[in-house]
DNA sequence: AAAGTTAGTTTATGCCGTAAGGAGTGGCAA
DNA sequence: TTGCCACTCCTTACGGCATAAACTAACTTT
């Protein structure tokens, strides 16, 4: 097994924070490419096609150079995809008006995000285990920090409340992301795709009111109906669970806010 | 681009819903598979080496058969995940004690859905764009849905809900099950890892307390301190993370289900 | 002019999913 | 009993992937 050591860890933290040496009077060709230009081939790539057609092949036909032309400017495909998280993290507000309260604030911190999200899709994929430490990570957490502070409660809370927060909109929003690509990705269309499946439901369980009363139950209220039809039922069922949920979530918070605040009077 | 008709659908739900025809009496040499071992032979190795390590080589290598062979009971790799889906999901309790109330219940399903999840991290990394429609996929659907159901809430907002839990519980795991994979992914454990960060970060951002305050300020609160020196740091920062967010979720719940109670009364 | 560094290429290794075709198996009809 | 044929499983092959290694060509410094 390889082990990444001392100087790996240098050399991503100098990509990330651009704190490489300049190339002015260095021996050799001039670089004919830059990491910006790679990131920016990289995210287009991966925007329109999703992470699964990010190739370094790719990437570097689409900058009219080989696969190997890249490992000059970057280490690896790995480190590739952090830099282009970094990158677009860049576009993000980095400010919320908070004269209109925490809540007002956070609800469009949260709609900021669900449309990063949705804008760049493959940044649901990449791999939260651990930060990437770049700069533009950092700005994102002190942003919602900044935020979130005005609520008053302690350190301890807000470390969590901001997790909980990042992991509500991003599962929110994978579940769109991953619905847009379905039908790119099977062939068929959501329509076309649900109704051959439940024309063989019906052979397959026939049973089905029975063994699954409450299922059975909540199909029966009401489907949901569109007032939009340009937009895929899914989605727009998932952009209602968002704002519920986002709803029901600071609901919660704003209890524990007036929990604490209640403790705090005489 | 190859397009799945009414045939993929009919097959891919006859394995789900275990409908095949019986294999008595049939030509040919007796099947040395079935494809519920090569389900439980290919959920051990994701179980144990992770998504990326599943493949129908190495499924087929621990069951002493060529990756080719499995063709003949599974059409494609990934009807092959969606089959190991809903295998596992089999595991989870069909029903809960609503005794004591939703909330108590929802807690525990909540629980369940954790240690599952952390069980079977792969599971984490199935695509939500489409549901499964396997049998323990509805299942398990029910068994939420028939707790839900205890808060009168209308149809629309069960609805609502439901997805919100799965969203959560789903990225609360998901930060653990990659936090496990990473020391392994990397060969380097946490604190060797965030040693050799942090040491750069100095170097390449010397200015960081002025650039983020909030967040110099939250690391200088009191960092979380572990009782339990077993469990790494970060999972049972995540762990809290997961149990103060669900209850922030169920006090929003909660709100709405006194909100409703209120609107009904005369 | 020689030496040394760098940018980019070609080539090769070992993975992956899976298409194609062939070999052997065994139940059934003739 | 023989021949057919559906069936299981194999080998081989293709085109993809990340990336290691060795090479060429460009450019600066000595």
């Amino acid at each position: 097994m390889v082990f990444a050591g001392q100087g790996d860890a240098r050399r991503s933290m100098a990509l990330l924070w651009r704190a490489g040496s300049p190339a002015q009077g260095r021996p050799g060709p001039k670089p004919g490419l830059s990491v910006d230009e790679i990131l920016d081939a990289a995210v287009a790539i991966a925007d329109a096609q999703g992470m699964a057609a990010l190739s370094m092949r790719a990437v570097g036909e689409r900058l009219g150079r080989t696969a190997m032309a890249l490992y000059t400017y970057v280490p690896s495909k790995s480190e590739l995809v952090d830099l282009m998280y970094d990158r677009v993290l860049a576009e993000l507000p980095v400010s919320y008006e908070l004269g209109a309260g925490w809540r007002v604030a956070v609800t469009s911190w949260a709609g900021e995000m669900w449309a990063f999200y949705l804008r760049h899709p493959w940044v649901l994929q990449v791999s939260q285990a651990r930060p990437v430490l770049g700069p533009n990570e950092y700005v994102t957490l002190e942003t919602v920090l900044r935020i979130l502070r005005e609520t008053g409660l302690t350190a301890g809370a807000l470390r969590r409340l901001v997790g909980v927060l990042f992991h509500f909109v991003r599962a929110a929003a994978q579940t769109v992301a991953e619905s847009r690509q379905a039908p790119a990705a099977t062939g068929m269309s959501d329509e076309e795709w649900w109704y051959a499946r439940s024309a063989v439901l019906e052979e397959v369980a026939p049973d089905f009111a029975e063994r699954f009363p409450t299922l059975t139950w909540l199909d029966g209220e009401g489907a949901y109906q569109s007032e939009d039809e340009s937009v895929p039922y899914l989605e727009q069922e998932a952009k209602e669970t968002f704002a519920a949920g986002l709803a029901v979530l600071l609901d919660g918070i704003e209890a524990a806010v007036n929990r604490a605040g209640l403790r705090a009077l005489p």
